[in-house]
DNA sequence: GAGTTTTGATTGGCTGACCAAACTAGAAGA
DNA sequence: TCTTCTAGTTTGGTCAGCCAATCAAAACTC
């Protein structure tokens, strides 16, 4: 019973926060919309900042399956033997899919963003929801490097650290124009990725 | 003197959002810091919201004259006989110049961004402000697509919005945690679309 | 002295957090 | 089995504080 408050208490906030945003929503809204008393919200979330990290890690949990029904996990190894270029083709897609699923989730993630800026507790968050992502993002760019005929100049960290933001950067204007075209965005990331990635040996070296 | 006093105004907004955010600073705040009273900035801007679209404006004319100096206008054609190859890498050189010299622009960006998610003025100002960058993005591609041996499958516009993505995803990262490496980020970033716009022709095309 | 700029106090409203009291369910004891 | 007892839940009202915006009046300018 507790539990299922808390959850639902979770839920309110996730669709609330979507809908309004974390400034302009209330605690008394989150409570209203989960249909408890004013107070209960803080019983369960001694902050306001305590129930946002809540509904966005609960907003995420689908995404996540996503993942691991696609035979990933977010946080564990890659399988070995899979063919790399192919994982990032896929991982490319699912971005896609997820964005498109559910934008939802990114405009509870930036707006946790904006909020982090100058807010100690939420930007520590935010730099853990970052740092996970991008780490993953890194052990796919490990497995690409490691197949490439010529390895790049930049490192794994520095390759992966752009695709992230290539990624969250274009549902950023995705979430904040309806009319984008992220998918065709999604493409031309893909594109040059992975042209990158399986370009031949032996190129007149200038970079760096 | 009146307009002395307004951009007093603006200037004191600028810093104020930068170091505390735009929901944390009260137009008491931003009077103080420019050392009028409280109702003087209700005087010059209607709303809250009209002072940090100019205080986002007053922070952004640094770097465009930045850019004006290297010889490129935002919103004006590039200059025929320049090497777009060459243009781009300066691109790049540029934003990550930009985001070393004043991460401030980016942190006001962000927090405007953030509430523009919710809030439909500040969301006009944030399209129209992507739309700016992202055109000028768009320009350069335009002219480094031409030169290139065998085009990509993807079109200016959604590689545009991919690069743009990318460089505000970097500035994004920059922000929110200040170990972070954006220097090797942008560099790895140049490195894949330099890489991508100077492929040779004639590989077998299994994308799109 | 008309028009513009600046002041500073006020207003009506909302907020996060707190708390004392009421309720609930299940364990312990008779 | 029935009755306390208790710990965990839930309620709803309170509170001190802050805010954007307004406005009448003062100061300044030409």
């Amino acid at each position: 019973m507790a539990d299922q408050t808390k959850e639902r208490i979770i839920e309110a906030a996730s669709r609330t926060l979507v809908r309004r945003g974390y400034h302009e929503t209330s605690m008394k809204d989150i409570a209203a919309e989960a249909g408890v008393a004013p107070g209960l919200a803080h019983y369960y979330f001694e902050t306001k900042e305590d129930l946002l990290v809540a509904a966005i890690e609960h907003a995420c949990r689908p995404s996540m399956d996503a993942w691991e029904a696609a035979g990933v996990s977010l946080t564990g190894p890659l399988p070995e033997d899979a063919d790399p270029i192919a994982f990032a083709r896929m991982g490319f897609e699912l971005a896609k899919q997820e964005l498109k699923a559910d934008p939802g989730v990114f405009l509870l993630t930036f707006d946790m963003f904006g909020v982090g800026l100058h807010n100690p507790k939420i930007s520590a968050a935010v730099r853990a929801f970052i740092d996970e992502r991008r780490a993953f993002v890194a052990r796919i760019t490990q497995g690409v490097i490691a197949g490439m005929a010529e390895p790049p100049v930049a490192s794994t960290a520095a390759i992966a650290a752009a695709i992230w933001a290539s990624i969250h950067g274009i549902a950023l204007q995705k979430v904040m124009d309806p009319e984008f075209d992220a998918d065709a965005a999604f493409d031309a990331l893909s594109e040059m990725a992975i042209a990158f990635a399986t370009r031949p040996a032996g190129r007149a070296r200038e970079e760096g």
